[in-house]
DNA sequence: GTCGATTGTTATACTGTATAGCAGTTTAGA
DNA sequence: TCTAAACTGCTATACAGTATAACAATCGAC
């Protein structure tokens, strides 16, 4: 069996994430963001008024690990819940969280292109799928 | 600007890293070891003699937290050190460490397997290249 | 031979993530 | 309709991973 690190796959794929989450973690400290929420934010503003629970399942967020996340970003005025039955909570950004959102994506925008310039040009089109296969979303 | 996570490569990539370590850890749990562990027993044994510090930075693992990882290993008699001169300390593998290994290397190759069997044949060849180029490993 | 760099180490802190349990609420079926 | 099961947000807590700072001992280069 073959026994080096860099030609395993899956090893490969851990050092290559963790790099890159680094990596946009650093940028998004432009606008005291870190990159889960980046996604958070997004994930509400394509889908206003969507529950905790709901974006938690989403994202692969636990319930109890989205209490103090939506507590930080709704103390920084991002976003806001509304009640809209007598459990669920349902989340949209406010003005400030759309224009913090804006910022943030022209961040992960360079962010994105310089990552998919690392691959050589004639690969770049396979990226996207070959990811979307590793993760199997099916079975998160 | 793309707005949808799931079209977004970087994000992808670390959904994919984190359900595939998530996989791995639980295969390994059978040997009583995690992925790094794996990785760190694996480039011992392809460098015997190699100091925590080398390793250390090969596998991007900080100086300090290389202790209690060392040290839980050695508790298990799975590697001993060896002073090599006033400072450094050369790891190599014990006997059962090899054995423990080997055991660990079968399960890694199954995870592999079955990683790579998500992606469709065509794309195979490219999955290694692109991650590869994904991780970048000049500014790790 | 001295000074800067390196090694292993301790202590510490922060992030991410996991589980268990709770009160209140909703929902589905007997 | 009533009840049991499922769900929601939440608290408390624990553990893994990772980061920094500082230290003593040692090494290496000039």
């Amino acid at each position: 069996m073959n026994d080096s690190l860099v030609e395993l796959p899956g090893y490969v794929l851990r050092r290559a994430a963790s790099t890159s989450v680094a990596d946009l973690n650093q940028r998004l400290s432009d606008v005291r963001l870190r990159h889960a929420d980046v996604a958070f934010l997004m994930l509400i503003n394509a889908s206003a008024g969507i529950t905790q629970s709901e974006a938690g399942r989403i994202l692969d967020i636990k319930r109890a690990n989205m209490v103090p996340l939506v507590a930080r970003l709704e103390r920084r005025r991002l976003l806001n819940r509304k009640q809209v039955d007598g459990r669920s909570k349902a989340l949209a950004l406010t003005a400030q969280g759309r224009a913090t959102l804006t910022k943030a994506r022209q961040i992960v925008g360079e962010f994105e292109t310089d990552l998919m310039q690392r691959v050589p040009e004639t690969m770049r089109p396979l990226v996207l799928p070959i990811l979307t296969a590793l993760w199997n979303r099916t079975d998160d």
